[in-house]
DNA sequence: ATGAAAGCGCTAACAG
DNA sequence: CTGTTAGCGCTTTCAT
């Protein structure tokens, strides 16, 4: 059994409180008698208990990160890489930890689990259940969204400026000299596919271009759903000569169909996709997409949590990450 | 402030031993008196506290996952994703929560704050240092490490059969005609370098293939890295047919370097890659590689964690996962 | 600058 | 099946 701060104070000779002064706030404890404590600390290979620590303080210094996205079979997916990274990071500049949870196969909800665990925070990832914003909010916990957008009074939530991505991504298509444009969606949240769409239809709109409804299709966000479909509609005459995907998955599905048939991209069908993931520059023509800055809206999600664990004032509670059009070759 | 154990014993009309044990071990309690502390517990919205119990069981139901490599930029990488999920899963399974720690800009040792916060378990993953294996073992904190190898005591290690892998790619290439067969190896741990290294080397000289230094080369394991090496040595009459790269993204960027210089792959440079990432199926052709199960991998060392924590006897503390070659068209 | 004592919310004997 | 009691290891007034 490990030494306590009452082994730490008989050896050292102090009493237990100064031996936690010693540790919580080493200033007000005189230098001398400070590492004489240390000394027999380590003599005796103490570490303070932060258990009993969080016990009276009632400060975990633990969040949790819950990424909930029924989409995808695997949940650690190029978009959310980067943006735990960077919540780590944070975390680790304040000294907190983070669980990780992963909550496409919840059966007993896993608010439940981080509320007992008693987290000082928690950032909610994608498709967030509205009983668990409930939950952490009854038992005041801080909390943010990312990725996802709820209309709640004091909800801070970090998404990326979903609309305006599509809108670059369709004015650089149209600039290129694309009249027919598809668009292959991927089925996400509401909020998410409702702001890339929109994009999509108001830039169509704005150059009077055909909303052809044969070229607009909902997906699953997968290589291989993309890619059956666009092999379904590459015999046919009218076919779009570009296709605005909603995200880098779906866009590298359809850079293969097209490649398997034998066509070259951009030349016969010019393809861009959305979110910049790492994949993106992995396949050739490496792909022309909307860059989401998911270091920013990772560190911004932990900082403005740190933020409301520290009683900051919070100003904005609705963060819209900008987005980018980065042009590589597959338009 | 949040409900305690009292106001629902006060309300329910019961001790707090009751209450207690309503929720520990449901089955020693009347289910009548269950149900009304069950009831006058939600009136009161109440949620055991996991830290006060972790202070007297002297378990926090808590592991750290943490990942050491300084290889990478980003270490939530292709290869660790899958992992860390097939450990989350195991962790929801025996009611676990998981830490994530990725140590590559670590100024306080990860390992002192994972000790503080007791963990039940860890899962050191990668380049672990020596200390830190040292720290949690002197606190008897059960552990595994994982894609990493170390030759201490009773130490459970879990890693991929690299030597194997390496033999199955070269065999394959050798099958393929290959006579003049490079290598890429990415600079990874020793343990892992050496075993696909003399993997490679024990099939030239099973076939007496000649060992031509200028065409094995140490690198970063990075695209660029690997698209730069490849790039130069294209010029060369004598050049390899076929190279072995010791992980995908050195694969993919070999790949890349020849598409580029206007080469067909495989028919001019065959390449074979290694840990069959995701990302080896997004290239276009997609990557012949060694599959490394490492969802397997992850829940080997979860459940091993597991096993240790609970007590049970551990037969093998070397397990070695079985690797097998995927034939896809880079070869 | 240091010590004494109370108590954080829960569990684990021990009784009954 | 339920209640009583004594801590778990630490922080935090309040004194000195």
């Amino acid at each position: 059994m490990p030494a306590t701060i009452i082994d730490v104070a008989k050896l050292s000779g102090y009493s237990k409180a100064t031996v936690s002064r010693a540790y919580a706030s080493p200033d007000c404890v005189k230098p001398e008698t400070r590492e004489k404590i240390y000394a027999a600390a380590k003599a005796l290979n103490y570490a303070p208990n932060a258990i009993a620590r969080a016990m009276v303080t009632k400060q975990t210094e633990n969040i949790a990160f819950i990424i909930h996205e029924k989409q995808y079979p695997v949940v650690l997916n190029p978009f959310y890489s980067p943006i735990l990274e960077a919540v780590l990071q944070e975390c680790n500049r304040h000294g907190y930890s983070a669980f990780i949870s992963t909550d496409h196969d919840v059966r007993l909800p896993n608010g439940e689990l981080y509320i007992k665990k008693h987290m000082d925070g928690v950032i909610l990832a994608g498709q967030t259940d509205y009983q668990s914003i409930l939950s952490f909010r009854k038992h005041n916990i801080p909390m943010v969204l990312l990725n996802n957008r709820m209309e709640l009074d004091d909800l801070l939530c970090v998404t990326a400026d979903n609309y305006n991505g599509a809108v670059q991504a369709m004015e650089h298509l149209y600039e290129r000299g694309h009249r027919r444009i598809g668009l292959l969606a991927g089925a996400f949240s509401p909020e998410i596919y409702n702001a890339r769409y929109n994009g999509y239809v108001s830039v169509l709109k704005k150059y009077d271009l055909p909303l052809d409804m044969r070229f607009v299709q909902d997906t699953e966000p997968t290589m291989e759903a993309a890619e059956q479909y666009i092999s379904s509609i590459l015999g046919m005459p009218d076919r779009p000569t570009a296709f605005f995907c909603t995200n880098d998955t779906i866009a590298i599905g359809a850079i293969k169909a097209a490649l398997r048939a034998g066509l070259r991209v951009p030349q016969d069908l010019a393809i861009v996709g959305f979110d910049d993931s790492d994949n993106s520059r992995i396949i050739e023509p490496e792909l022309t997409t909307v860059h989401i800055d998911k270091q920013q809206m990772g560190h911004l999600a932990a900082q403005k949590l740190f933020d409301m664990i520290d009683g900051n004032p919070i100003e904005e509670y609705w963060i819209n990450t900008p987005t980018r059009l980065i042009i590589r070759s597959s338009t």
